[in-house]
DNA sequence: TTGCCACATTACTATTTAGTTATATGTCAA
DNA sequence: TTGACATATAACTAAATAGTAATGTGGCAA
């Protein structure tokens, strides 16, 4: 995978669902389905965002194969599609701390 | 990494990353610079994008940490800061892979 | 049916940002 | 110095997008 020529199209496509998780709305819309399955009213309380909101943003996720929409009877059960969302979170945590590190690093010999 | 629940700050940064990458030119830059170090003009020259925009977003990969900058002379050279940036798209093209799969899969029972 | 509820969608505004043109900065050579 | 070159920056336009308020849609209950 990632091969070392990247057609225009995979870069599209790269690119797009890159941008999905580029929102801090729909991250802590992912944060909160780790814990469990939820519609879209319990979404709209657990982060504080409005209604129409939420929906836009979980439409996208769900676009870009991060979510799974499960209807059931008046509701609408968003859920992760797999938490392998997360694994890239972890990489991304991971450089932001090395980040952080080499900073502060950085600080003590300038001091 | 990645704490299950991750504080407004956190979700900041992260998004901020994740939307560095979020854009084809840029990805296209960093895919350039998987190859070899390179200059501005080269850059330029190689992907076809105007030299404003080629600095802008370098800058931007920069600031995300991304990317470094070595001034020669004449020249600033840009290179991979280390090329965990692979990792990520290594995982998010699996992603893709899979839900090309799926796709596939879907119309053949559809038909 | 009627009304209510959960969610989706539309229409709109404000903000952001990609891209471009023109200009500024800075380095080298003559 | 002057001129040429590489890069950065500023100013701007056009397009994309986050957020919101209002409205539409569809399922359920009475």
């Amino acid at each position: 995978m990632a091969p070392k020529v990247m057609t225009p199209a995979l870069l599209d496509q790269l690119a797009e669902r890159f941008k999905a998780l580029g929102e801090p709305a729909r991250l802590q819309l992912l944060s909160a389905l780790r814990q469990r399955e939820q519609t879209v009213s319990q979404l709209v309380q657990s982060t504080g965002l409005g209604q129409a909101n939420v929906s836009k943003h979980l439409q996208l996720l769900c676009s870009a194969g991060f979510i799974a929409r499960r209807r059931a009877g008046i509701f609408a059960f968003y859920t992760l599609a797999d938490d392998g969302v997360f694994a890239l979170c972890d990489l991304m945590c991971g450089r932001i701390e090395r980040s952080h590190r080499e900073q502060r690093a950085a600080l003590k010999l300038a001091r």
